[in-house]
DNA sequence: GTGTCCATGTTGCCGGTGCCCACATCGGCG
DNA sequence: CGCCGATGTGGGCACCGGCAACATGGACAC
């Protein structure tokens, strides 16, 4: 078990979908299974959130036999352990992108536009990308990885960096990452599967700001 | 279709799990199946959350057949629906019986003092029962039902009463359930099935105090 | 060049599930 | 007393996850 060791960077080769036409030439050997499989299993959730996550339609969209899957992983939660991965990265990804975005010039309370801003992407990563938001915490195993990595390590860095330019006190520091998180996950998970699905864009937008509001003024 | 219109408030038959011995006589007619076989899907809920609750295997232990089902729900998602109203029943009844729970000659701000105890109730009856409260957010229905019913009625009602109280200014009323609950929600989910697993029992404790406090602080 | 080895992919199979069908049973009604 | 509709039964289908045995062919030693 555990086979899940190829080098995750891997070479980008086309090998999906490759025209099948009746010259092309199918190679027994698929080159680049994991990675496609993965690629596809990340579609699938997608679509369909963690449930949708299904090896056997995965191993026939990726143009291969089921079992051959398992050559490559473990067993199903294995596969789904990737693509929380993928979804965490993604995740962390686009907060970081939001964050680039800002003006540098940012006069007040720049910090503070930092910390919404990651708040605001969090969530609407969340309702752009529900099954792969979803999926991404569905997989039981904790993410190991280094802190200060993944959505968390981002929104770890901008508190630091409120403390440093003085907009928080730093004994206010301790537990502030946690109230954010939660606030803004718990508000994420309500839109989607919760209570909160009839919102309209525009009302979840206003209680969205209320809420980054109310949550800043307690930190 | 659409069979499920039992009265819900049904009698409290005592049919699951009767004594077959050789000379009792067993009825075709169970007499009370669709309670019977929420009852034992609760049970599959709490012991492993929604994707344990098992049709066959719930008929199978309620000692009927498989199909038997389908005379009382359209589908398993029907069944999932009812098990996750009782989830939902069941949190509301516990945020209810803590607030009873507490003395009633609380100095200071009572009602905030109302509010963390709600919080924190839910936070415990999250990591109590885990299976079960991942199935009542589970459902994809938007729990349709009268708005100050449910555990969000709960919450709502003690935010009024801290107005009442003079404990929060009635300009901030508006949208301040929305951020508790959120928090709360988030900080439950992350514990259970996000990275905060980890937490030991204490740990866990503080950085709830920690959330209430700065949630209560930002209203 | 050639022969071997083993990672990779294939077919076959099993138990389990959700859901549909036709049939069996029984209680209440005329 | 006889019928009928509500309730429960058995069988069947498609699909899934996972094991086992077999097939393929690329890489590497010689």
């Amino acid at each position: 078990m555990g086979t899940g060791n190829m080098d995750t960077t891997a070479r980008k080769v086309d090998t999906v979908n490759m025209v099948e036409g009746p010259g092309a030439a199918r190679r027994y050997h698929h080159g680049n299974l994991r990675a496609a499989l993965i690629d596809t299993a990340v579609d699938q959730a997608r679509a369909g959130g963690a449930d949708a996550v299904v090896l056997r339609d995965a191993a026939r969209r990726t143009g291969v036999s089921h079992n051959a899957a398992y050559r490559h992983f473990a067993d199903r939660d294995d596969l789904l352990a990737e693509v929380s991965s993928r979804g965490m990265a993604e995740l962390e990804q686009r907060m970081r992108d939001r964050l680039a975005d800002l003006p540098a010039d940012d006069h007040g309370r720049p910090a503070a536009a930092r910390l919404r801003a990651v708040g605001r992407e969090y969530v609407h990563f969340a309702l752009a990308e529900p099954g792969l938001f979803a999926t991404a915490f569905a997989c039981g195993r904790p993410e190991e990885g280094a802190p200060g990595q993944g959505p968390y390590g981002v929104l770890s860095t901008v508190l630091d960096e409120m403390v440093s330019a003085g907009e928080l006190p730093a004994e206010r520091r301790p537990g502030a990452d946690l109230t954010c998180w939660a606030a803004v996950h718990g508000f994420a998970v309500l839109c989607l599967q919760g209570p909160l699905q009839e919102l309209s864009e525009q009302e979840r937008e206003a209680q969205l700001d209320g809420l980054l509001e109310r949550v800043a003024r307690g930190l």
